[in-house]
RNA sequence: CGGGGUGUGGCUCAGCUUGGUAGAGCGCUCGGUUCGGGACUGAGAGGUCGGCGGUUCAAAUCCGCCCACCCCGACCA
């Protein structure tokens, strides 16, 4: 391709809707361009990076024996209420001229699951992996991070169906190793870590994470076991601390008015957040019970509803938690609270004389102790982990990292294929319902996870398997004749050897020509300028300062060789990762 | 949905406090000089000042309502 014959509208300056690197660089680059919140228009660079990520995704999806379908993008309304999952907030729904109702697909459990319940009717036919790349709509509460976020994204979606439970996690193991594959030759590094399933449902799942700073989650990792989870979903050790001895004091109910979150008590009280004791009053179905965490930690509601066995849990409205506790929101408290159970984190077991709502309005209770003032029903691990809480599987501590969730996959079972009747029949003539998985990559949001990782101040390094183009030429001055001829003949050569090369012969001064370059960050550059004539031309991995100087007739070996050795480090690293990470 | 912020030529922003009919840099067009890290110079083109309404002789500027976008949080794959 000819720079000059290319749409690539690069900007000197930062646009002021962007705040992330990989977001700002995307931009300047003229990669993408904003349509309206969370949805963008990928340019021909974009677009050249989103194919070869996708093309990198199907090598190795087919290599594992999954098939490439293609799914609607408009869903009709009936197939997700078959599941329950019509009323998820996400959906973009809109009805047709007759008023019959769809939505956008946000995930196609139920499309593919229709396509099998109808076709698959024996073991025989099993197991059967099927995928698709394609755009997915979601009203996102906030999309951000440009292309991070998106409203409308590109995803790739993989739904395995088989046998049995151990069949299926064959076919969660080949995933594994797919997308582990494709992480790593994209040039990103993930960690593998536990994660919550969210309205995909199922119960084991891991995500794959690319560690930036930027990044929305929080991962906690123990650098002495290598556990890693989702801060959503991360356990804590149970450790209790060595009890000192305190004396207890007499319980007290004093005044406390209007002092109602936790950092009203303690600066009306003197006291930290960790003295206090946080009493949140929730809705488990009909149930409504009594949660226990220190001031200063935070409620997980996964880990509540799970010690709950139950699905889903919300915080009581207020006129709930008036009933129950017979005082206004923020003066609950577990002293005297009768008829609901309490459950109470691990760690308050710790505590002593400590400060929890009065159940009467404008009081709290100091001096409060378990046993005596109290009886916790339940004790579990219920806060949100952070760094330093204990590791669950080992005596070391974790730390906490952002990262950026780049793929997840999940063991679903038979949840869908039992809500839609979805079954074969098996060899011992029984009919059962089909074992699933599904996995999910997303490919928009690598465009922007590379660059967060890949870059420096003067732009992006892409590597080298997904760069818009692997080479690019700069042609100094077209104008002249020596440089114009070696150019060119490089040019011809790697276009003939198959090699993705861009020629920036532009009618621009050669500091634009760089700048770009760096910009727009080719790994390989050659520099074809006043060297030309005494036979040489420069070339530069972009990812490095220095230029190397060679002579013009080894200039088309040389860069085989520098593309070679850097495809060659991918897959190296792709096996790697496979033969070190799997448990 | 809660909190904060921004909306002025294609881009980045100034002007708003104290009302008087819009400006800079970059980019763009034409000419000249330049040509190895975003050149210099001369001449140009280009703006319903987010929208609607109000106050006023007069509104980018003051007031009200609305919209859009960004960031933090909630939520989420």
């Amino acid at each position: 391709m000819r720079a000059s014959q290319l749409f690539f509208p690069t900007l000197r300056e930062v646009p002021a809707e962007a705040e992330m690197t990989s977001h700002k660089l995307l931009l300047r680059g003229g990669f993408i361009r904003r349509v309206g919140a969370g949805i963008y228009n990928y340019l021909p660079l974009g677009y050249r990076v989103i194919k070869k990520i996708e093309n990198i995704v199907r090598e190795e999806m087919d290599a594992q024996g999954a098939q490439e379908i293609l799914m609607p993008g408009l869903v009709p309304a009936e197939l997700y209420r078959e599941t329950g999952r019509w009323d998820e907030d996400v959906l973009f729904k809109f009805k047709d001229r007759t008023d019959r109702e769809y939505s956008i697909g946000f995930t196609h459990e139920e499309v593919v699951t229709d396509i099998v319940r109808r076709d698959v009717r024996s073991y025989r036919e099993l197991p059967l992996n099927l995928y698709q790349i394609q755009s997915k709509g979601r009203d996102e509460p906030r999309p951000r991070g440009g292309v991070v976020r998106g409203r409308e994204f590109i995803m790739l979606d993989a739904y395995s169906f088989d046998r049995t439970k151990e069949d299926c996690d064959l076919a969660y193991e080949k995933m594994w190793i797919a997308f582990s594959r494709i992480l790593a030759r994209c040039g990103l590094d993930a960690i593998v870590v536990e994660a919550e399933s969210g309205a995909i449902g199922g119960k084991e799942n891991e995500e794959y994470m690319v560690l930036a700073d930027s990044g929305e989650d929080v991962v906690l990792h123990c650098p002495s076991c290598g556990y890693a989870a989702n801060a959503e979903r991360c356990e804590i050790g149970d450790r209790p601390a060595a009890k000192p001895s305190v004396e207890m004091r007499p319980l007290e109910l004093i005044d406390t008015p209007n002092q109602r979150t936790i950092e009203e008590v303690t600066q009306f009280l003197g006291k930290k957040p960790e003295d206090l004791v946080k009493t949140l009053i929730y809705k488990a179905g009909n149930e409504v019970v009594a949660a226990l965490v220190r001031g200063d930690r935070d409620l997980n509601e996964a880990k509540l509803a799970r010690t709950l066995e139950t699905k889903h849990v919300e915080m009581a409205d207020a006129e709930t938690i008036e009933r129950v506790t017979g005082a206004a929101v923020g003066f609950a408290g577990p002293v005297g609270l009768d008829g609901v159970r309490i459950i109470a984190d691990r760690e308050i077991a710790d505590m002593a004389n400590f400060v929890v709502g009065g159940n009467k309005t404008d009081t709290h209770f100091v001096n409060v102790n378990l046993d005596r003032d109290i009886k916790v029903t339940t004790w579990a691990d219920l806060r949100i982990a952070s760094a330093g809480d204990p590791c669950p599987r080992c005596d070391g501590t974790l730390e906490s990292l952002r990262a950026i969730e780049a793929a997840h996959i999940f063991k679903l079972g038979t949840i869908y294929s039992e809500a839609m009747g979805a079954t074969f029949l098996d060899a011992d003539g029984q009919e059962k319902p089909f074992v699933m998985g599904c996995y999910g990559i997303g490919v928009s949001r690598m465009l922007a996870a590379i660059p967060e990782v890949h870059n420096d101040a003067d732009g992006i390094i892409w590597p080298i398997s997904v760069a818009p183009f692997e080479v690019e030429i700069l042609l100094l001055n077209p104008e002249d004749n020596d440089q114009c001829a070696v150019a060119t003949l490089l040019y011809e050569e790697l276009l003939g050897s198959g090699v993705d090369v861009l020629l920036d012969e532009r009618d621009e001064r050669p500091g634009v020509k760089f700048k770009d370059a760096d910009l727009i960050g080719i790994p390989i550059q050659v520099v074809c300028g006043r060297l030309a004539s005494e036979g040489k031309i420069e070339v530069r991995l972009r990812s490095e300062k220095d230029k190397q100087v060679i002579a013009i007739d080894e200039g088309t070996a040389r860069v085989l060789e520098l593309r070679r050795s850097l495809f060659q480090a991918l897959e190296e690293k792709a096996d790697v990762f496979c033969a070190g990470r799997r448990k």
